[in-house]
DNA sequence: ATAGGGTTAG
């Protein structure tokens, strides 16, 4: 048998310049050849048991199975129970019987493989044959798109074009999905002039197309003016306007366009309920949520499984894991949408451990997990805060096939930050291939985290280097790194290039940063004068970081006045009125401390508790103040004692007055050595061989003496503290912090 | 043979 029947032509790199001829008057846009280029990808190269490896000739030679009758090829081609197996016999068959260039045969060949998931052997058996038509062209470009490879789907309209093959409305919906899936606005407004060429104006498939494309393409407004324009509207155009809005962040349009509906008297169909549920998620309406629940209920779409997976999606995202949890149990399905839904869902609540052991339950049950799973994984364990997790789930992730994903690395690199080691969230990050400007801020935010303002910087500028557009996230991220690092000069420089050179406006959290960075280093008139001149209402951080400001410099009047307006705009927060609080006490004004005191518990707010996080072995370990309940809490404070002993010979004098009214802080109880901190210290220095890192997590902000005391214990026991409090991070080594005690 | 949806990062 003539192996080399099968093997197939290459087909030759032709030049797409001479691509099908557009009239100018029906481009959007001036036609360049270029976007058409970026389709040209590589050849296409044939799995190894299909070009190299010898073909199994018993197939060949096995005539009781198919004969070589054109109408046997064609009913076992229609067979739906045809085997993947089968594909190779049949094609050979094709080729034999000098039917390979049989379009119709070739039509079925291609969509029957490419259905089985073996879209090469469609690919093959297409190239073989030398004059394709229009259905065939279908075909194989729609089993391109099928199998998500959108640009191969492109690659061979172009081809068909240069073929002179004039699509049809089936070629067209076809090449606006791989459009928008990829998405490529550029080559979907060509499409859209050549829709017009070829006078499919009034196909509400290709419309229904073009509403997707423009929506998924961030067009919103032109999907909206396509939609408009339609004078036939099925259920998907309805749908693909309304998730339109949905994915362009205008849920409320979105759920007008959903009552519009209704009004018309379209009755939603599962698909339908599944956008406006989405909408609903993201305005965290869970009270309509709910009512579009009953809605699925009557109108029988209880069992679908899509629709279920969307209200466990809700939710969970507006709070309601419970319910979430209770809808996932009852449908038990491995669907990876679904345990994200969950996974994430616990992410988002703080419910880490169950967001945790749901991925690990993943994995044992051999159900698929994707990218997205990783990240919502992954920013469980950020709030974990345990390293030794963060190196696991790194870990996981390098050997896994998405180590290239930058949504995971993302999140690798949050991650690590706020597990304390931006060491390796650096790592994270330079393994990082194509690093888009969310990547670049997450790792400035993580060096500000730190105090390591002058890498933040370096970084900020590499950024630029790298030709990489910074945006407002990736200023807050280098604002917040040069406050923790008392840059006042540069986050000032920044705060204004950023609206000059970038063209960004700034938005509260830059004030806040602004205000913080000149507060703290103690310019305070010029912080105020800051808030009066800013173009937008003050929001409460903005306040916020005044008071705390006022309270560094004693600076009453003007911290009271802050205060006013911090109460005005947020009255239940506790940490407002404990700021107050410490600005009172560190101008040693009492009475007035007592008073604020009054005044929270006359509105029922209560400070929270101070406790410590300490881990050990890959267990976290949560200390309070004069905490007695550890096993080990004998030999603890027999370490605490010898602590305080060793303080007072190196001439540590802890200030007691204004810890003692600091409300803030863990209050005094018997002496001030017990503060959380310290025993989480203590525990550490006995359980661990001489010279580990301490890596400690604090709900609160560190106090003034325990951070002094901290420092100095560093340096007695010869060990690396890291602390990460409310704030930031505080890396404590020989007697200094990377705070500089700022 | 056609189209629409749900889960992810700073």
């Amino acid at each position: 048998m003539a192996l080399n029947l099968v093997v197939v032509r290459r087909i030759s790199n032709c030049s797409l310049l001479s691509l099908y001829p557009i009239p100018a008057k029906f481009l959007p846009l001036p036609l360049t050849t270029a976007t058409l280029f970026e389709f040209d990808v590589s050849p296409f190269k044939f799995p190894k048991q299909y070009s190299s490896s010898p073909l199994h000739l018993d197939y060949y030679d096995d005539d009781s199975l198919y004969g070589s009758d054109p109408d046997m090829l064609y009913s076992s081609l229609l067979d739906n129970s045809t085997h993947k197996k089968h594909l190779l016999q049949i094609h050979a068959r094709l080729v034999v019987s000098g039917l390979q260039e049989n379009n119709f045969l070739a039509t079925k060949f291609v969509h029957v493989s490419s259905n089985l998931g073996e879209i090469h052997y469609a690919r093959s058996l297409f190239d073989e044959n030398p004059d394709p038509d229009v259905f065939l062209w279908n075909a194989i470009i729609r089993g391109y798109s099928r199998h998500s490879l959108y640009r191969d789907a492109l690659q061979m309209y172009s081809r068909m074009q240069v073929a002179g093959v004039i699509p049809d409305s089936f070629t067209l919906p076809y090449v606006l999905k791989a459009c928008s899936s990829l998405p490529v606005l550029e080559m979907g407004r060509r499409v859209h002039a050549q829709i017009f060429r070829y006078g499919f104006e009034s196909d509400v498939f290709v419309q229904n197309g073009l509403v997707a494309l423009y929506a998924k393409c961030g067009e919103i407004n032109r999907a909206r003016i396509v939609f408009d324009g339609l004078y036939d509207r099925t259920i998907v155009s309805w749908t693909s306007i309304i998730s339109g809005y949905a994915q362009n962040g205008q849920p409320l349009e979105a759920l007008k366009i959903f009552s519009q509906m209704r009004q018309f008297n379209v009755k939603p169909d599962a698909i339908s309920l599944v956008s406006v549920l989405r909408a609903y998620t993201d305005v965290e309406g869970l009270e309509q949520g709910k009512s579009i629940h009953s809605c699925v209920i009557k109108l029988g779409f209880e069992f679908e499984p899509d629709l279920l997976i969307s209200l466990t999606a809700m939710y969970a995202k507006c709070g309601e894991v419970i319910v979430a949890k209770s809808l996932f149990d009852q449908m038990e399905i491995p669907n990876v949408i679904l345990w994200n839904a969950m996974i994430s869902g616990y992410a988002k609540n703080g419910c880490a451990d169950e967001a945790i052991n749901l991925f690990r339950k993943m994995i044992s049950k051999n159900i698929r997990t994707d990218s997205v799973t990783a990240s919502s994984t992954i920013l469980a364990c950020a709030q974990v805060g345990s390293l030794e997790l963060a190196r696991w789930m790194d870990d996981y992730i390098n050997r896994s096939e998405y180590r290239n994903d930058v949504f995971v690395n993302t999140a690798l690199i949050d991650m690590y930050a706020k597990c304390g080691s931006v060491d390796f969230a650096r790592s994270v990050f330079d393994r990082t291939p194509d690093k888009d400007v969310v990547v670049w801020s997450a790792m400035i935010v993580g060096y500000g985290l730190h105090g390591r303002g002058h890498e933040a910087i370096n970084l900020f500028h590499a950024m630029k280097y790298a030709g990489v557009e910074p945006n407002d996230v990736t200023f807050v991220g280098l604002l917040s790194a040069c406050n923790h690092s008392g840059l006042v000069q540069k986050g000032w420089e920044y705060f204004h290039c950023m609206k000059k050179e970038y063209g960004i406006e700034p938005r509260h959290q830059h004030y806040a940063c602004v205000v913080d960075l000149l507060g703290r280093a103690g310019y305070l008139d010029e912080a105020y004068e800051f808030i009066m001149k800013m173009p937008i209402e003050p929001a409460v951080t903005v306040w916020g970081a005044l008071l705390s400001a006022c309270k560094i410099y004693r600076h009453v009047t003007l911290g009271e006045y802050a205060a006013e307006r911090v109460f005005m705009l947020d009255p239940l927060n506790a940490g407002h009125y404990v700021q107050l609080s410490n600005l009172y006490a560190s101008a040693r004004m009492w009475d007035c401390v007592a008073k604020v005191r009054v005044m929270m518990r006359e509105k029922g707010l209560s400070k929270d508790l101070g406790y410590s996080l300490i881990e050990i072995n890959g267990k976290l370990q949560a200390f309070h103040v004069g905490d007695k309940s550890h096993p080990k809490s004998k030999e603890i404070f027999e370490e605490l004692e010898k602590l305080e002993r060793k303080l007072k010979e190196a001439g540590f004098v802890p200030d007691t007055d204004s810890v003692l009214h600091d409300l803030n802080y863990e209050e005094k109880e018997v002496t001030l050595c017990n503060h959380s901190e310290r025993l989480a210290i203590a525990y550490g220095l006995i359980s661990t061989p001489l010279g580990t890192t301490l890596r400690i997590t604090k709900n609160l902000r560190a106090c003034v003496n325990c951070h002094s005391a901290t420092k100095l214990i560093s340096k007695l026991v010869s060990r690396e503290i890291v602390v990460r409090d409310a704030n930031r991070f505080h890396h404590f080594k020989d007697g200094f912090c990377s705070c500089g005690d700022y």
